[in-house]
DNA sequence: TCCTTTTACGTAAACGTTTACTCTTTTTAA
DNA sequence: TTAAAAAGAGTAAACGTTTACGTAAAAGGA
């Protein structure tokens, strides 16, 4: 069907070898002879096949992604960051959406294995065990991003979201605020959902304030969960000027059932996100948050795989990302905000 | 390196044929060497190589999707329905970010090509003519979703904006209102711009109702777009009760606007917006908008590309899906609302 | 000048599959 | 029983590249 080396030169009149040598931009050629090549490939249309190419090069270009969500703010500046830097290196990126699925995750990975991929990325989702062995079968380097696991010690990058956490429920206390509810993800996650109570109940008992359990509630990082959560928080009626809640769409959740039940964001409590995605950005009003460099993560993953791909020595290759509070209008001190069942 | 289908074979002591047949279920082997063979793969644990494959089959089970903005609800609503169609038919996506810049759509084009995928799906982006040319000279199947073009007719997916901006217009006026307030996308698009800004129009024209030229603003599609253009309209100080703005994204940003010089929606105006992605449940209040199937046109996509790859012959494959209003909280009837600058 | 090195190519093997042909052996049908 | 058909298996070519190796001619050095 489509032209290939071969067409090219038996055009051209010279081997295949020549060709594929000025395409490659090798040495051993004269240069009539390239500029005739050259020519052939132009008219001819000749482009090559990266399948074959992969096929003996034993590599392919190409990157697996796993994102437990592709719809989400979350996921889509994340992948943003990798598909610039994949681009610029020449990669390209397949994207799969595991919905935080056991099987389908395994099914990806075992298509990204067939496909021979150059490299995995792991994003923003707990590994399960069996994950975690699939990982270690391939041949391939695999990074987390977003995320980590204790068992499997792939390179990772993140914040550390227990620092993150501190910072954030020190802002507020900072604020002047007190009695702050929070809305964590779950318990059961170690990685994105544990780190952030601990920093928050941390930095609370280290500045003497009690946290109130009635004022915790747990979601899944998404918009619904945290409205159902902040809900659920208003049920106990128990005085609060501040809620923290660990994600953007969380966050946009409190402020929607807050609207709802004609709660004002500021004026009466003040809300801090987490992630700095466009949903602090849009929210009404705009969310004061603590900043991960989504772009910066997913830049960096590609370029740490990249980099595994040459060193096979690669020690403690993590990457801590720094964390950084971004203020909108969501948070105001507690002296100019009225505060719920004082 | 890794184990080989050559492994398998010796190893089972068979001949590479017979794996190659057993693996991909066809006949010509008797149960017991299906079955030593299995165990052996089992122990080796074999994967097949999908490159090796694509070369010999000349089928690589992947499909390249081109989007000019990755982060946004509307790419990642658009790509989870194309995930889970390709994930269900056995195909993988490559994802590539054209910031609806033409040298990069190109470079992507060309990537795709020779990584050899098995269709090209273009979305929601005006085409240039040289991209139109290289699309043209593709081997695979390509087809449009959430776009079309006029001079180089691929199959497509999308909504009819003409109509959907007519109904969303329609619902607004019978509301009551009169005086309306237009945010669209750039008339130099002809697809998505252009036909909605004519609905408006002509829906407007249709009830006797003038619009009024400094109510019209023209953005591209994103939120501060849509935040700038509010503030522009808002300038003129003239007289109108509803805006329809012609994404979600957009009308966020009239409720951001709004929000900030202290306009009430749905009280003192109405807004509706367009796509129903996420942005328009999160909004506050929650958008009434005319909803575009996402999912179902991501998935429309993979399987027209699907369905062109067997039958060659394919005569208007083109597919216009249903629009759908969907009420929620930012639409008022104009008896119920104050309005602006009466 | 002659020998050595470099340059400019061509040949052919490899990469891991699938598949069209073979060739036996077994089963089926008459 | 026997011819025909089916089943079970192997051989080898092909897919489109890259690359190690070989070789002849050109260039360089003394």
């Amino acid at each position: 069907m489509s032209i290939t080396i071969k067409d090219v030169a038996r055009q051209a009149g010279v081997s295949i070898a020549t060709v594929s040598r000025i395409v490659n931009g090798q040495k051993g050629y004269g240069e009539k002879t390239k500029e005739r090549v050259l020519k052939t490939i132009e008219e001819l249309g000749y482009t090559p096949n990266a399948i074959a190419r992969g096929l003996v090069g034993r590599e392919t270009k190409s990157i697996g992604v796993l994102l437990p969500k592709l719809s989400g703010l979350f996921a889509s500046k994340l992948l943003e960051g990798m598909e610039e830097t994949a681009r610029n290196e020449g990669y390209s990126l397949f994207v799969c959406h595991t919905d935080s699925k056991e099987d389908r995750a395994i099914q990806d990975l075992q298509v990204l294995k067939e496909k021979q991929v150059d490299g995995i990325i792991y994003a923003s989702d707990q590994l399960s065990e069996s994950q975690g062995q699939m990982l270690n079968s391939m041949v391939c380097p695999a990074v987390f991003v977003s995320t980590q696991s204790l068992t499997h010690p792939f390179p990772y990058v993140k914040v550390d979201d227990y620092q993150a956490a501190c910072t954030g429920t020190r802002y507020l206390i900072e604020k002047g605020h007190k009695q702050i509810a929070f809305i964590g993800g779950s318990l059961e996650d170690p990685i994105a959902g544990k780190p952030r109570d601990e920093g928050f109940r941390r930095t609370m008992k280290d500045h003497h304030l009690k946290v109130e359990e009635s004022l915790t509630a747990y979601g899944d990082f998404r918009f619904q969960s945290g409205k159902e959560s902040f809900k659920n928080i208003l049920k106990a009626e128990k005085p609060f000027t501040a809620v923290f809640a660990v994600s953007d769409e969380m966050a946009a959740g409190v402020l929607s059932a807050a609207y709802e039940q004609g709660i004002s964001v500021p004026d009466d409590i003040s809300v801090l996100g987490y992630d700095n995605t466009m949903a602090a950005e849009m929210a009404i009003p705009p969310l004061t948050t603590m900043a991960q460099p989504l772009e910066e993560m997913g830049q960096k993953a590609v370029e740490l795989i990249l980099s595994l791909r040459e060193n096979k020595e690669n020690i403690n290759k993590n990457e801590i990302v720094k964390h950084r509070l971004i203020e909108r209008k969501s948070v105001l001190e507690r002296s100019k905000t009225k505060g719920l069942f004082l």
